[in-house]
DNA sequence: ACCTGAACACCGTTCAAGT
DNA sequence: ACCTGAACACCGTTCAAGT
């Protein structure tokens, strides 16, 4: 009984530690003091460092099941019908750059993970990608989308663009703007009048 | 005399901090340590803050050079008549690439730059805005590119991507290829297979 | 098992005291 | 004039000691 307390407790405390940390990020960015959610949880430094490594680690917690949603997401549109694979693509970069917005710094976070193999956010940044990889060839192969983009260059320019925008207050309308004119860079046009060299050999 | 070698060693304390933040910049980011620069000039850390009230203060005073040539560049470009106003644009927004590429954090810095009316850096920055948005412009006029896009939005793709490249490494094919595809959400197509709204009213 | 917090090695920034 | 560096208020991270 004595250790199913400890335990219970010790669940607890990961619990208040998470609670407090999502509090932190929202206020200050994925860059918020350590010691700092510590000290709202009221435990010592020590223990937050025994739950978690580590701060990707406490990402990692806080973030991976809106990673696993963002990939849902990319299963689901794959499978509707009704919905043109580019629209699909372009649903899902949306709800891409909205997850990215979450915190004041997720978006390095982000690109450190797919990155760094040994991020411990690599593996559900990962599955995410390759389920937004699947939506860019299945637009690809319906000629609405240049060829010659990969995977990572669509990502990284959503990203960099919610970077940008997150630099300076972050206003959503901003955000809209910005996405469009990188989604138009994706977009495949019958003649193009320049800077597009997707159908060189 | 004492007063003139005082003010020489002012001088020569000077450049030999700016010396070793260009280093230093170059080694960490922008945001290396200003303690580890001061220890560098062999100066107590005071002096730096004296020569450089702020972080700012010392990226100004390295930096805002770069940024005159850049709007130098834009000028240069506008005036020579060989090069299509599209041409110049991508030209150009290429050199805003590269200039930004400098310094690790150096997007992070320009973007705070062109919002905050209180940077130090701000001046320097807005003119060079003020003449990427002539180049911008002109290629609208030219119709090449989207009417409905702003500088902003503009340099906020660029330096995005900069900052995207910068986080993984920052291989320069990548970088090209990302200029390449953010390029071509500027450019304006005669029928557009969607994501293009430039046309409407 | 789980938790604590002093200790270490760093920061940025200020300001009284020195030449 | 110009320079110094101790002092203050913070960090991230580790680890011996406590319950």
């Amino acid at each position: 009984m004595a250790e199913t307390t400890a335990r219970t407790d010790a669940r607890h405390t990961r619990e208040r530690l998470l609670a407090a940390a999502r509090d932190a990020f929202a206020s200050y960015g994925t860059e918020a003091s350590l010691r700092d959610i510590a000290r709202r949880t009221k435990v010592g430094i020590g223990t937050l460092y025994r739950h978690f490594p580590t701060r990707e680690a406490l990402l990692e917690a806080i973030l991976d099941t809106n990673f696993d949603t963002l990939r849902e997401r990319a299963e689901q549109l794959l499978e509707s019908p009704s919905i043109a694979p580019l629209e699909a693509l372009l649903t899902w970069l949306n709800d891409l750059a909205v997850g990215a917005r979450t915190y004041q710094g997720l978006p390095h976070s982000i690109m450190v993970a797919l990155a760094d193999e040994n991020s411990e956010l690599h593996a559900s940044c990962a599955a995410m990608r390759a389920s937004g990889e699947r939506l860019l060839r299945r637009a690809q192969d319906a000629g609405q989308v240049r060829t010659d983009i990969t995977v990572y260059e669509m990502i990284a320019i959503i990203i960099g663009s919610v970077w940008a925008v997150q630099q300076d207050g972050g206003l959503s309308d901003r955000m809209a703007r910005l996405l469009d004119v990188a989604a138009h860079g994706f977009v495949r046009h019958p003649t193009a009048a320049g800077g597009d060299r997707s159908d060189r050999p």
